[in-house]
DNA sequence: CGGCGATTGTCCGAAAACGTACACTAATAG
DNA sequence: CTATTAGTGTACGTTTTCGGACAATCGCCG
């Protein structure tokens, strides 16, 4: 069922489970999946696109603490038994989820203690996520961030072309927009990608998690759990 | 019962459901409470003393990622259905805790569904957590992390003074000791905190939370969600 | 009391990232 | 086809942090 990798890989009685509240709907570029402090309404399995979830300091600019792609899902603050959390998620590449309320996951967690396992299960990966990114942005230069960036927005897209600019790139990882230019050209330079205007395409993954060292820990933990 | 936070708040009967399997244990400096990779054997609902979860890089030294005290507990691992991390998690200030095997706390949230709401309720909180020292790493300096680190330890112990070394202290920021020496000096300069030989004292807490500007989202949370 | 190890203070040059400004260039609209 | 504008390249001095070294100091043990 569906391109998303959590719903694909439910038993067939949880996915008729969660099959009637599901309903598809574009995700155009900006759309907002959730709001800081704000209840959360429905809850998004995407399939197509990148969703960002962003952390903001109480006065200043805000940060990309995680990315939400055809993995997975949004609303994990309902699986957590929260009702809203304090960040924003907002849809940072176009594309396309099957949507439900919130009220109704919260229903169908409790019938079926195998489909809360699966978004819990789903929920450490992203738990991991978290700590990895405290841990890039911690320990790693320009560059390197902006390596695991690409992999991880690679990985939830087709093809190898990553459409974005170097300004939306530099509110992501919370730095200048110079700065995010000139870690690109370094990239380029070593032959790990290619930039077109509004556009980055991945020729070399490998070199790139060369560069980037706190790249896969997440991924890992997703594979491990769902395969 | 007990002075942690979580089994505190919990229901008469999720309590009966606990108790008989918790055993009172002490935490030495520097316990291991997880490896990462390794199968999670314990859970630990601590009492007094201070844990750190810390990501290590593929080569290079670790950062603190999350911190967890009285209020909380380890091995949220397996309340989210996995049974391991990648992370590790150690005792860095000496305390109590009660503890339990994993698999016993496997299957009492299985067989009462509030009981795993408290869990899962916490761990949305640590889930925030995460997220803002992700947001602290990538946007603050040394000094206002530092600050950040001070208060949450503070909130964590009692009385005002935090027993550790600078050393310790940049392990977990990820800094240079020296960096964090300095750091204090500042925070000191104006009269937020004093200094000892291997301790710090917290003299002006408000003072503290206008210098570190990531402080306080995952600690509204957990009130939120528990009060 | 003397010595030793652990802890902290201080300094150096170098690297990284900052904030800001401005020129250039490609896509787009009229 | 030109004018406009978003996006990108580049440059400046400044701040922050780094990596490393070394001196000063404290607490403890013999």
């Amino acid at each position: 069922m569906s391109t998303n990798g959590i719903l694909s890989r439910l038993s067939r009685p949880d996915c008729l489970l969660l099959e009637p509240h599901l309903e598809k709907v574009r995700l155009p570029l900006g759309k907002r999946l959730e709001r800081p402090g704000r209840r959360i309404e429905h809850i998004y399995f995407l399939q197509r696109g990148i969703a960002s979830v962003v952390a903001d300091g109480p006065d200043e600019r805000g940060i990309e603490v995680g990315l939400i792609g055809r993995e997975g899902m949004t609303g994990l603050a309902v699986v957590m038994d929260s009702d809203r959390s304090p960040y924003e998620t907002f849809v940072q590449i176009e594309g396309e989820a099957l949507c439900m309320p919130a009220s109704n996951l919260r229903k169908r967690i409790e019938e079926s203690p195998t489909l809360r396992a699966s978004f819990l299960r789903y929920g450490h990966s992203f738990v991991v996520q978290l700590a990895s990114t405290a841990l890039a942005n911690g320990r790693s230069k320009i560059e390197e961030r902006l390596a695991r960036w690409l992999l991880m927005a690679h990985d939830r897209i087709d093809g190898d072309e990553i459409a974005l600019t170097h300004e939306l790139l530099a509110l992501m990882l919370g730095v200048r927009r110079p700065g995010v230019s000139d870690a690109l050209k370094l990239l380029e330079k070593r032959g790990l990608i290619q930039m077109d205007r509004r556009a980055i395409v991945i020729s070399d993954r490998e070199g790139l998690k060369k560069v980037s060292r706190a790249y896969g820990a997440p991924e890992a933990e997703y594979q491990r759990l769902f395969d």
